[in-house]
RNA sequence: GCUGGUGUGGCUCAAUGGUAGAGCAGCUGACUUGUAAUCAGCAGGUUGUAGGUUCGAUUCCUAUCACCAGCUCCA
């Protein structure tokens, strides 16, 4: 079991320490620049500074050859502490810099890292010793883009200057071919080649489905079905519009108004939903419940709605519908530990198909929540205990979880090595409150049930998305929009070809012919392109001996098959769902 | 939404203040092919949209829409 990203103190120092050269290498190239906080990050580091002169991408060379003319001086960093007046003296003509002073402690000691004798520059620490540390580092300027001052849209936008920076120039160019990698395997470039979905400038944010993305989503969304089948779940399915009065009893119309489309049905306010949850929570009230129904668990794949701005939206990665596989568990809190571990292990049934890694975070309670300590602790512990006793590790965002009740989410690595959030895990005290929820208890009592919300995909448009990159669209077989494709060599072996087609179409394999009077050679071509995992290929020999050749995952150009040995590989490849 | 960039046939991309061009895909024909592109011909664009400057705009300006990178947000 392994700690999630432990943190490499002597990377993050020496990303810290390239900040200031590069912080350095501004005010030397361009002493106007007011520098503002160039922390390291995932893969380098940035610098934010306030500078009226547009930096362009033609200049980043000069900027790095200025850098590495610092790092080649070997300087030296050094701390000096001064007093907070003294720092902001030195700093007044930087309302950046004396903001941050300002929020310091009062009687607090400044330091200041010098970076050479010439250059110093307002900062915690800590730093390498020298640069000669940094001189077997990789690293590289990216980008520059607008980012506000503290991340806040009401402030100044700055210049952010990105950098890349590893331990050896070795494992920067790792990096870069990485991202190159995940260039070819954008989901929307991919989606366009393989014809899986398509965006219209007509519906921004609002992904239409090609047939063949449609057969994926299919697929994903039987296999869900069946998995939840069998851990007892119902499925609901609750109407995507409802009035406004729902949505006040919720708390969304208050608190999630802006995200969320509404319109009138005659004098009516009504909005369409952006989360499931208060549709059924509607189903559980439908009818009085006794101790024994719980726990319930009640699936929906939701269709969502979310207005997001305009600059956020991205592929399938990011859109304003989607499709939630939602469920809500309604229990007893005796029943919280059992219903989180079973949770658990069908998230983990689901990700080991598509052969991700993940790790677990979990969040505890914020600063501003509701409900009661107890139901905090008894809630929180559940999640603890049910993940130590499943043998998860997991990381603990203190104070970060919802308002309504702490949460578990799911991050997954994929292919590349990038991670997503997929599925979460929460637990509500709000919504069983709002809307009065209850149960008949032994005792004979009204009790108030715990709601758990949870996905296991997130929403099948991301998942699917995710899916494409990680795979870069070659889907495993069970998953694949066509699966074979049958290839004839010339014009008299298309009526073999079509016959073996035929066989495959009818035992419900997805199949296509190809008998297009064109060279073999482009029709491998073509097909390969379209990452089909299995191509037939038959000619007159074939024909005459009444085989085939495959060519595809594991075959290189193998002939003299049997189509019938061939079915039944296949069909053990679609059960396994092997990868 | 904000900052910056981009927008040319289905796709990938040229070009220019003076009648918009290629490759692929498509269509037609020839070739009958043995494992990642056979050859030839044809067709396809009021250069995202709306204004403006100009004798003339795809090119310059303004607005707008969409997309891309990032910020913020998030499944």
């Amino acid at each position: 079991m392994e700690i999630k990203n432990e943190k490499d103190m002597e990377l993050e120092k020496a990303r810290h320490s390239l900040a200031h050269v590069l912080a350095k290498a501004l005010v030397k190239l361009y002493p106007e620049t007011k520098l503002t906080i160039g922390p390291a990050i995932e893969d380098g580091f940035y610098y934010d500074i306030d500078l009226s002169h547009s930096i362009t991408p033609d200049e980043f060379k000069a900027i790095e050859k200025q850098m590495q003319e610092i790092i080649n001086k070997g300087e030296e960093f050094k701390r000096v502490v001064v007093s907070k007046e003294k720092a902001l003296q030195f700093f007044k003509d930087n309302e950046y810099k004396t903001e941050i002073i300002n929020e310091l402690p009062e009687n607090e000691e400044v330091s200041l890292y010098y970076t050479g004798e010439d250059f110093f520059d307002l900062c915690r620490g800590p730093h390498v010793d020298s640069c000669k540390k940094l001189q077997n580092y990789g690293f590289k300027i990216h980008s520059i883009n607008g980012a506000y001052w503290r991340g806040d849209e009401k402030n100044k936008m700055l210049q952010r200057v990105y950098c890349y920076a590893f331990k050896t120039k070795k494992e920067l160019a790792d990096h870069i071919a990485m991202l190159e990698e995940a260039k070819k395997r954008d989901n929307r470039k991919l989606g366009k080649e393989l014809k899986l979905f398509m965006i219209s400038p007509e519906g921004p944010g609002f992904p239409f489905y090609l047939p063949n993305g449609m057969i994926v989503r299919n697929i994903l969304i039987d296999f869900w079905r069946e998995i939840h089948r069998k851990a007892g779940y119902k499925e609901i399915s609750t109407p995507i519009m409802l009035s406004r009065h729902l949505w006040e009893t919720s708390g969304h119309w208050d608190h999630y108004k802006a995200n969320m489309y509404t319109t009138k049905i005659d004098d009516t306010d009504f909005a369409i939903k952006p989360m499931n949850c208060p549709g059924g929570v509607l189903v559980y009230k439908n009818e009085p419940h006794s101790y024994r129904d719980l726990p319930l668990r009640i699936g929906e794949l939701g269709l969502v709605h979310r207005h997001e701005k305009s600059g956020e939206l991205g592929g399938l990665m990011r859109v304003r519908a989607f499709t939630q596989d939602d469920a809500h568990i309604f229990m007893t809190p005796s029943q919280i530990k059992s219903e989180i571990k079973n949770v658990v292990d069908l998230i983990d049934q689901v990700y080991k198909i598509f052969n991700f890694k993940y790790h677990v975070e979990l969040s505890t309670r914020p600063e501003n929540s509701i409900g009661s300590d107890e139901d905090w602790e008894v809630a929180t512990d559940a999640l603890k205990s049910a993940l130590d006793e499943l043998g998860k590790d997991y990381v603990i965002n203190e104070g970060d979880g919802a308002f309504y009740g702490p949460k578990i989410d799911f991050h997954l690595t994929d292919a590349l090595g990038r991670t997503w959030q997929c599925g979460t895990i929460q637990l509500d005290f709000q919504l069983p409150q709002r809307f009065e929820l209850e149960y008949t208890a032994e005792d004979g009592e009204k009790h108030r049930p715990i709601m758990i919300h949870r996905v296991i995909y997130g929403s099948i448009d991301r998942f699917m998305g995710i899916l494409i990159e990680h795979f870069a669209g070659a889907f495993p077989l069970w998953l694949a929009p066509e699966q074979v494709k049958v290839l004839s060599l010339t014009e008299r072996n298309n009526d073999y070809a079509l016959s073996i087609k035929n066989k495959l179409f009818d035992l419900g394999f997805r199949v296509e012919a190809d008998i297009r009077n064109e060279k073999i050679g482009y029709k491998i071509r073509e097909a390969s392109a379209l990452k089909i995992p299995y191509l037939i290929i038959v000619g007159d020999e074939e024909e005459k001996n009444n085989t085939i050749s495959i060519r595809g995952r594991g075959f290189e150009n193998k002939s003299g098959l049997i189509l019938k040995d061939f079915i039944e590989r296949l069909k053990n490849e679609i059960n396994s769902k092997k990868i």
